[in-house]
DNA sequence: GTCCATCTGCAAAGCGATTGCAGAATGGCG
DNA sequence: CGCCATTCTGCAATCGCTTTGCAGATGGAC
């Protein structure tokens, strides 16, 4: 929830989200190049896992700037098609990187104990949404799925018998 | 979000969930049978879909009770296994009573116009759960589905050509 | 009926998120 | 390069959902 993320260890994992594909985008919606944007995107670009508005502030550092400012760039961003965002169900929305678009769709695996993501690679109902909407009259069918469970390092340890 | 839930007509839709299995869950972990408690579940049991604590609290009625009330209740009542906890990312959590315990496992289809949700019968992660737990190490894995869409009412009609 | 645990109402507060506003920064244009 | 309209930022106030502390009410076992 609140602890520090353990998983910041993927670094430049998105070196392809080059800066000239966000300026474009940037420049196409009449959208400026600021400080803050620059580097709330190189903060998600250093870290392979969704992260809270919070997690984001705190890891900004020196480039520090209003959490008013991260929550207004991340809807920007969000919906310009740069982040996604993601609800785990404790309250605070997480945004990951787009990478490229809307191929890379996937989903998540969270322990239910110390929040590590584990990413889910391949996404099962997508071919459901097309037999959905045939068969209730709803249109651009999307979803979300999200997985919990207890990592190896939360699993309870049982007493030992007396 | 806001506006009256359109989906009240399915009354009585649950009779199966007898006075008597409430009562002797209560009596169980010796939690009273109270006012409030009957009607909150009294308003649960005469609608067909998940109910935001505002809107149960709307629908009370006569038998009105604090707000503060409903949220500490519902939360006891889904640690009990009586209700199910749905969350469809608009800031607001949503319950349902839980029929019969964790054997109606299902999802929801949601308008992304006007709320109206369709109950999706069947889950088709689940068998995936044992996959991932396998794979990652995780134990007690379980998921979360919603699918969003726009209901054919709320689809945007066109306009006429000049 | 008595007594203790649980529950309720009320009010305050917590927390994520949003917004109004004045001043600062950006980028197009001449 | 410098001007100007537009966009953006920081700050503070605010919103909506949810939780919590506390005193008094209620339920249920005896």
């Amino acid at each position: 929830m609140n602890k520090p993320c353990a998983h910041h260890a993927h670094p430049h994992r998105l070196v392809q989200q080059s800066l000239g594909e966000l300026t474009q985008k940037l420049r196409d919606q009449s959208r400026k190049i600021t400080g803050p944007r620059q580097a709330l995107l190189d903060v998600l670009r250093r870290h392979a896992h969704p992260l809270t508005n919070k997690e984001i502030h705190a890891a900004l550092g020196k480039a520090d700037c209003d959490l008013a400012t991260i929550y207004r760039n991340m809807h920007t961003l969000q919906a310009m098609g740069l982040v996604k965002r993601y609800d785990f169900g404790d309250g605070a929305a997480r945004f990951e990187l787009a990478e490229g678009g809307s191929d890379h769709h996937h989903h998540h695996l969270v322990c239910r104990g110390c929040q590590t993501i584990v990413e889910i690679e391949g996404c099962f109902p997508a071919e459901l949404e097309a037999e959905l909407a045939r068969r209730h009259g709803f249109s651009e069918v999307s979803h979300r799925l999200e997985f919990f469970g207890l990592c190896p390092r939360c699993r309870i340890v049982p007493e030992p018998t007396p």
